[in-house]
DNA sequence: GGAATCACG
DNA sequence: ACGTACGTGATTCCA
């Protein structure tokens, strides 16, 4: 006995669609979500159940009779989703690559082969699995035919026999069709009897068999039942009818001469490779009958040039080496793994070139790697490693990697350029560049190569394919301009460190501490009990079952107590305020007092990572720890800052801030010429809004005024809406609304640019900043008004988010230069943002200052001036 | 490992 | 009819 598995192809995907998040895409922007989702279930569900065959049928239009009871009551599903509908040949393009038969009938839906193909299979004596999401397969549940769906998620698998079905519903399945005719069904549009719902149409099929017995004897029910089921027979007899499967469709299939798992690895592999569906594609292949002759199916799933190529070792891997830096095509560098970048001891260094790998033995890669530098075209998965290895460990030298060992062209880095391709991918991983950009997996090492000796290969050969992206997509000088000068830039800076005075943080950490104490006990008393006041759940238990205070807005697991919440319920009870002190402070000392300290390093000072390609907009990111966010808006946060501090006794913290660079960008993309005025009447830029929206003199704005202006001009940046507006500034809707009217006749210019970056956005697929960074979003294709929202306030926020990260980052290559060139000892430590910090000597504090406030505003030009404030202190919170 | 919360720009 | 401001990372609790 075989067990043949039936998929209900068009039930799957919707499930899978609707389960997913629209932001998978195949390289050429198709959307993949719902593809993907499918393919999930498909192969945990082949994983689990084993079948020996497996088939999906697909709608293909709809059988008359069940046209008519739907046209009846002018039910009508809305139309499918434009991305939906475009992943039903991806789906069916795979399956196929799988050697699985899919079946369609012109006139019939999917459950009707479902049902057709479990009649024939009970005839042949088999063992049927109906794969599908909708409940009406349940009808034709029997011994040998049984319903798997899906339970929460998509790979979380219930089958249902006959005494599931009837432990589930309380029915059999032969009662189905007349249960869901009473019940109705909102997903397939069948309305049922009005009022009743799961619990009453069982009860009734229990007490009366059938519907038509049930309706028969209809007086007999009494209440509103009773009235509706009357008043409504026609209905759901209609119902009924919509609701019970054909198992009589004609179709012809050879049964058994089907079976699953009989595919060609390689049209699978590329299938799948080129949807990016790399682990599925692995499983799936996976899934597949052992081969006859393992040996020669081997070749067909590497396509040639991906085999790993021969290492060369010793004195020879250097002569190698040396000769392959006259060819013009990229080496592939890669260390050995291992060891600490920061306080390294060497490491192996392995170089590809085109035939072969040489393998650098640690002893001798301070003395190649620096060589490389100067005369190859060096390409790594991780170039900023690579710098700081050249870095030299005395710290007096650690600003000493010569800017021309290191010029762009010369340059590769595999995550950025892959970044810049596709700024939201989720790994940037080798390995998986490697399988999603070459279509093969990576190749592994033989016996005796070292495995850097592999990521080199895949570095070499993946450099000139991304390189070639990058030019077809106009990415290049972004690249080498921004992204390639930054990295020598950044591996100085996470080498440099910052200084941290532990000191400061003990002594914050006594007090903290002694603090929390006593708002614990406060929170206690105040509450009645003592609970967990960390636990959102436990809290929320606290102030709104025990106390009865009123719930403000909900979460996706209770009642939020978070913030905005607690400010709310301040006035009605003092333990709002309390909880407030209580997360501000625990916060502040598990976050940073207690943290930092733990994080310093062997030279006692703070080493964070800047990640370039984490950033949808091409901001950078901090982390380990993140010193992007270092408190400073509060009193004790204040403190905390104070702790970072120069090294050296005497040296000064500098702080250097671009001042509402992302409204500047807008005022300049947009040429809008009140916003350029604002900006260049010498007027504070918030109260300048101010004065044109409310249409007063500049001098009669009024502190309420310009704090809402300020929160419109934040508003803008995010990408303006009415909701959000009133949120931030707790007024009505219909308030915030006028105000963005007001805004915007004030700003027509405003209006008119980001309605057109909006539609550009729409046309092309993604937001584009000054320098030409692209971000791909592609929520604009979306038909669910969230998501499609969120898209075009995506697409209103890159171009300025990204493009202040694009003169961020310019202005820290000139700032590094100069650094640099003019022969500073004062040092570049931190960047937030908008804000650079320095590490200054005395004695050249006052040219940094000049030198920083000059590269960071010169650095492009704009129809308004790029302002930057300056500020010096002996610790950071003193120097803003 | 996800959800909630909150630190920063 | 529906509900959100944009971008990050770290900590905590809890299934």
């Amino acid at each position: 006995m075989r067990t043949i598995a039936v998929v209900d192809g068009n039930s799957l995907i919707h499930r899978a669609f609707h389960a997913l998040p629209p932001t998978m895409t195949a390289p050429d922007g198709r959307p993949t979500n719902a593809a993907f989702g499918f393919m999930q279930m498909f192969v945990k569900m082949v994983q689990e159940l084993r079948p020996d065959v497996v088939i999906v049928a697909f709608d293909k239009g709809k059988p008359a009779f069940r046209l008519e009871a739907l046209e009846q009551y002018k039910v009508h599903r809305p139309p499918t989703a434009d991305e939906l509908k475009v992943q039903f040949p991806i789906v069916k393009h795979l399956l196929q690559a799988m050697n699985v038969p899919i079946v369609e009938i012109e006139g019939w839906e999917g459950d009707d082969i479902l049902g057709t193909l479990a009649r024939c299979g009970e005839a042949a004596e088999e063992h049927v699995l109906l794969v599908t999401g909708d409940r009406d397969a349940f009808q034709l549940v029997s011994e040998n035919v049984k319903v798997v769906t899906t339970r929460k998620g998509l790979t979380d698998i219930a089958i249902y026999g006959p005494a599931e079905v009837e432990e589930r519903y309380g029915i059999t399945p032969a009662q189905v069709p007349d249960y869901l005719g009473l019940k109705g069904d909102t997903s397939d549009n069948i309305p049922g009897v009005p009022g009743i719902g799961e619990k009453t149409a069982a009860k009734l099929l229990q007490q009366y068999g059938t519907l038509d017995e049930l309706l028969a004897r209809a007086d007999e029910v009494k209440g509103k039942v009773g009235e509706n089921l009357r008043e409504h027979a026609g209905e759901a007899i209609a119902s009924r009818t919509v609701a019970t499967i054909t198992c009589d469709v004609p179709l012809e299939i050879n049964l058994p001469a089907l079976s699953f798992g009989d595919f060609d690895p390689t049209l699978v592999s590329e299938a799948f490779s080129e949807l990016r569906f790399t682990t599925l594609r692995d499983r799936v292949l996976a899934l597949r009958e052992a081969p006859v002759e393992p040996a020669e199916e081997e070749p067909a799933l590497t396509p040639v040039g991906c085999d790993i190529r021969p290492c060369v070792f010793g004195d020879e891997a250097i002569l190698a080496a040396r000769q392959w830096t006259a060819a013009e095509s990229w080496l592939g560098v890669a260390f050995e793994e291992g060891g600490d970048s920061l306080f390294a001891e060497s490491r192996d260094l392995a170089i590809a070139g085109p035939e072969a790998t040489a393998v650098v033995d640690a002893s001798k890669t301070s003395d190649v790697l620096p060589e490389l530098f100067g005369i190859a075209k060096l390409a790594a998965a991780d170039a900023k490693a690579l710098v700081e290895e050249l870095c030299p460990a005395d710290e007096s030298k650690a600003c000493a990697c010569p800017p021309e060992r290191v010029e762009p062209a010369r340059f590769f880095d595999l995550g950025i350029a892959a970044y810049l391709l596709e700024s939201h991918r989720s790994s940037y991983d080798v390995a998986s560049l490697h399988a999603d950009y070459l279509g093969a997996p990576m190749p592994e090492p033989e016996e005796g190569m070292p495995y850097a000796a592999a990521v080199a290969q895949a570095v070499h050969d993946l450099a000139p394919d991304l390189e070639r992206r990058l030019t077809e997509d106009e990415l290049l000088e972004c690249f080498e301009r921004i992204e390639m000068p930054l990295v020598p830039v950044l591996a100085r800076m996470e080498r440099v460190g910052v200084g941290l005075d532990s000191c400061v943080l003990s002594d914050l950490a006594g007090e903290a501490s002694e603090r929390v104490d006593g708002l614990r006990a406060q929170i206690y008393e105040l509450a009645g009990c003592e609970f967990t006041i960390d636990s959102p759940k436990q809290l929320s238990e606290v102030l709104f079952d025990r106390m009865g205070l009123p719930p403000q807005k909900r979460t996706k697991t209770g009642y939020s107590t978070d913030a905005s919440v607690l400010a709310t319920l301040a006035p009605m009870h003092p333990i709002a305020a309390t909880i407030v002190e209580y997360r501000e402070l625990t916060k502040l000392k598990s976050t940073y007092i207690d943290a930092l300290p733990r994080m310093l390093g062997e030279d006692h000072r703070l080493h964070t990572s800047f990640n370039q390609t984490v950033a949808a907009t091409g901001r950078l990111s901090s982390s380990n720890p993140n010193l992007q966010n270092i408190p400073g808006r509060t009193e004790l946060g204040r403190r905390i800052r104070a702790a970072f501090v120069a090294a050296d006794p005497g040296d000064l913290m500098v702080s250097a801030d671009y001042s509402q660079i992302e409204l500047r960008i807008l005022a300049h993309l947009s040429d809008d010429a009140g916003l350029v005025e604002a900006f260049t009447s010498g007027e504070d830029f918030h109260t300048a809004t101010a004065a044109r929206v409310f249409g007063v003199d500049p001098d009669d704005v009024e502190p309420g005024m310009r704090a809402r202006a300020k929160a419109v001009n934040f508003g803008i940046v995010y990408g303006q809406s009415a909701h959000g507006l009133a949120d931030s500034l707790k007024i009505p809707h219909a308030e915030a609304q006028a105000m963005i009217d007001r805004y915007y006749s004030a700003y027509p210019g405003v209006r008119a640019f980001l309605d057109s970056t909006v539609a550009a956005a729409h046309r092309d697929g993604y937001g584009i900043t000054m320098f030409g960074r692209k971000r791909r979003i592609p929520e604009l294709k979306s038909s669910n008004y969230q998501l499609r929202s969120f898209g075009e306030r995506t697409a209103m926020n890159h171009p300025m988010q990204g493009s202040a990260a694009d003169i961020m980052k310019l202005a820290m290559i000139d700032v590094d230069h100069r650094l640099r060139d003019d022969g500073f000892a004062s040092r570049m430590v931190l960047q937030v943002h908008d804000e650079l910090v320095f590490e200054a000597k005395p004695d050249e504090l006052e040219r940094l200052q000049e030198m920083a406030i000059d590269a960071m505003s010169n650095v492009v030009e704009l129809s308004v001036p790029l302002e930057v404030c300056v500020g010096s202190a002996a610790n950071w919170a003193e120097a803003k």
